[in-house]
RNA sequence: GCCUGGGUAGCUUAGAGGUAAAGCGCGUCCUUGGUAAGGACGAGAGCCCGGGUUCAAAUCCCGGCCUAGGCUCCA
């Protein structure tokens, strides 16, 4: 019999005879860590315990104490569902239900769901978790498995597909109910301490659109109720940050129903927006951009040399009419017409680059399904840029956008992740020039020093894209700021500079956007300061709140005096000091000025933050001039009483 | 666009065939207050829109619009 090496995650080998498998190799580490073995993780992906180890293979134990136990965990409530499901439906057809990174889905075709039935189901799944029937693996042939899906399509398409390599099929049982799976599985259903399931949504088979439409139950699990109850708990603090209520209660922003993905901001939201334009200007000057502005609406014709109506237009996402016999449409993207700016005048290799910046105003028609709050849009602004350079400018002028970026976001404390977005299908150019523009992109992060993720595919139509990506309060990701690098425009274009040696050259053109667009970065700051902005942006920088109506007079003559250059209210409502306070706290303000006889006596003011942190007898010089360095500097939160 | 929910006062929600409710907010009055909700009274609702069923529809049915979470798209 022949040896094979398994490596340990401490990097120690272990030998073991061929043949072995996970849970051999745990007994032969030792006899207790054989009997808790759940599962294994071979080369990184979770295996059945039960599965062969290979020569050099890197093999990790999963122990109910491992990381990955919930997963197996709640690949096994995903079978309960099931199994709870098939008790109640016996004519759905299941298909696939594995774990995710917060719970399971499980796909099932032949039965019509809606949320009550959801409670029946969840309320069998608890009696089969308190039956605690044991989980066992077991084998069928090829043939067997298909005859046991004879009328189920779906699994058949597995072993067809995922299978095929395989002539011994692997399948769970737990009590009356068995399931074709890889595994792997925790030993008994009762292993489930904390059960729910979530929603119910549709899901297209393969997640093809043009396949059959699938119901999707999401559900999670855990070891333990009190885990689950965390869970729901950690939810609905995640609704209390959903930046679309957040916008309604500090008056913000509307999106209605006669504008549906188009936001109207409010005086508020718009305070925000225009301090960001400030900034972004600032930036924009900094970084050499000259600022223009172009039309949303232009003739169909502008996009067509570009590629942009093919993309936009064929796929219904371009906004477009006849009038008077021609084409109209509002702009999907700005560098068309940015492009055309450039190409207005002849320019020579001494004026690259040329930069134009624009908080350019555009219109996409998203699937209505997909619009949600200021996240994803039909109108938004991007505060966009184009530089037209030399390609021995490319280098530098990418590693000036990362710096700028990597400079804006620090005062806004985000968590951004980078993405590498490469060549997609409706690719425009040849495949040269996508690989050199990809890595001239590559060798950009890498020299920041970034970590990124490659998106194979995923780039727009024209060139590659760094995309910087943030979380929502649900763990959504979106794309706020982008670098693109583009060599097919100018070429389609025919855009062209003067060379040294008086010639005509090709220039290539940089996309970015360092916020992204107002309205999905505001949706993104709005949640992840739950409301509580840096003192910058707020929209209300500092309330007074007079204890009496008596000393509103002072508060007045505080707010002309030393207060004119900050956004300041006063609270002139008949109110007790403990409500004005409340109410300062549920509106986020940052500073409040309580200010009482004791004040006006000696010409002071008592400062409280939004921390609760509170202070008394405060000279307002000290205070103003606070703000004005807490403001000048964007500071992310209150600083003042810290 | 597809699947499953939802749309009732400015906001959050209750009501589920028989005269439309509550809390917050808003107005008036009383209270003039000291670091997270003082009191009284009052105004405020085409119950998303259009059709249908019914003696009677916010409620049931059909269609549409908007919206939430998924799916699919996506710069």
């Amino acid at each position: 019999m022949s040896q094979i090496t398994v490596v340990l995650p401490d990097g120690s080998e272990l030998e073991l005879e061929e043949g072995a498998t996970v849970e051999d190799a745990a007994y032969e580490i030792g006899p207790g860590l054989g009997r808790d073995t759940v599962a294994g993780v071979v080369d990184g992906d979770l295996v059945d315990k039960a599965s062969e180890l290979h020569e050099g293979a890197k093999l990790e134990i999963v122990t109910p104490s491992s990381d990955e136990y919930l997963d197996v965990l709640r690949h096994s409530a995903a079978h309960v569902f099931a199994q709870a499901l098939q008790r109640l439906y016996p004519e759905a057809r299941l298909t696939i239900g594995p774990w995710t990174d917060d719970g399971f889905y499980y796909d099932i075709y032949g039965v019509e769901l809606d949320e009550e039935d959801l409670e029946e189901i969840e309320d069998e799944a608890y009696d089969i978790i308190d039956e605690d029937l044991d989980i066992e693996r077991f084998e069928r042939s090829r043939d067997e498995a298909f005859e046991v899906y004879e009328d189920n399509e779906f699994k058949r398409e597995i072993l067809d597909d995922e299978a095929a390599d395989e002539e011994s099929i692997s399948f769970y049982q737990q009590g009356e109910f068995e399931d074709l799976c890889k595994g792997p599985h925790v030993e008994s259903t009762g292993e489930i301490g904390g059960f729910a399931l979530l929603s119910i949504s549709g899901a297209y088979w393969r997640g093809d659109e043009d396949n059959e439409m699938l119901t999707r139950v999401y559900g999670t699990a855990f070891e333990t109720e009190e885990e689950l109850e965390e869970f729901i708990q950690r939810r609905e603090e995640a609704e209390e940050r959903d930046h679309r209520k957040i916008g309604r209660e500090m008056d913000l922003f509307s999106i209605p129903e006669h504008s549906p993905g188009c936001a109207h901001y409010h005086p508020n939201g718009m305070t925000i927006r225009r301090e960001l334009e400030d900034y972004i200007r600032t930036k924009n000057d900094e970084l050499g951009y000259d600022e223009v502005w172009t039309p949303e609406l232009n003739k169909a014709e502008l996009w067509k040399p570009t590629g942009h109506y093919d993309t936009f237009k064929e796929s219904g996402e371009m906004f477009a009419w006849e009038q008077d016999d021609t084409e109209y449409g509002l702009k999907p993207m700005n560098c068309a017409n940015h492009a055309h700016v450039f190409d207005d005048q002849q320019y020579s290799y001494r004026d690259l680059p040329v930069r134009f910046s624009e908080f350019g105003t555009c219109y996409r028609n998203e699937q209505s399904g997909e619009l949600s709050g200021l996240l994803r849009v039909r109108g938004f602004t991007q505060d966009d840029g184009h530089a037209f350079i030399r390609k021995d400018q490319i280098r530098d002028e990418i590693l000036a956008v990362l710096d700028a970026i990597d400079d804006i976001y620090g005062h806004f404390d985000l968590d951004v992740q980078y993405k590498l977005e490469t060549k997609g299908d409706d690719a425009v150019g040849s495949d040269e020039i996508w690989e050199q523009a990809t890595g001239a992109l590559k060798d950009a992060l890498s020299s920041e020093g970034l970590d990124y993720d490659v998106e194979e595919g995923e780039a727009a139509f024209y060139g590659p894209k760094i995309g910087i990506n943030a979380v929502d309060a649900i763990g959504r990701e979106w794309t706020i700021g982008t670098v693109q690098l583009d060599f097919n425009i100018p070429e389609r274009l025919d855009l062209t500079y003067v060379g040294e040696d008086n010639d005509e050259h090709r220039p290539v053109m940089v996309h970015r956007a360092l916020l992204g667009t107002f309205e999905r970065f505001m949706g993104i700051i709005i949640e992840h300061f739950k409301g509580k902005f840096p003192t910058w942006l707020a929209p209300e920088q500092v309330r007074i709140l007079p204890v009496s109506d008596d000393n509103i007079g002072y508060a007045k003559q505080l707010q002309n005096r030393y207060l004119g250059d900050f956004r300041v209210e006063i609270e002139d409502r008949s109110w007790t000091v403990g409500k004005k306070i409340q109410q300062a706290h549920d509106d986020n303000v940052p500073y409040m000025l309580i200010v009482g006889d004791d004040e006006e006596e000696a010409g002071t003011i008592s400062v409280r933050d939004r921390q609760e942190r509170s202070r008394d007898d405060v000279d307002v010089e000290d205070f103003r001039n606070h703000l004005e360095e807490e403001i000048e500097s964007k500071a992310t939160d209150v600083t003042f009483l810290e």
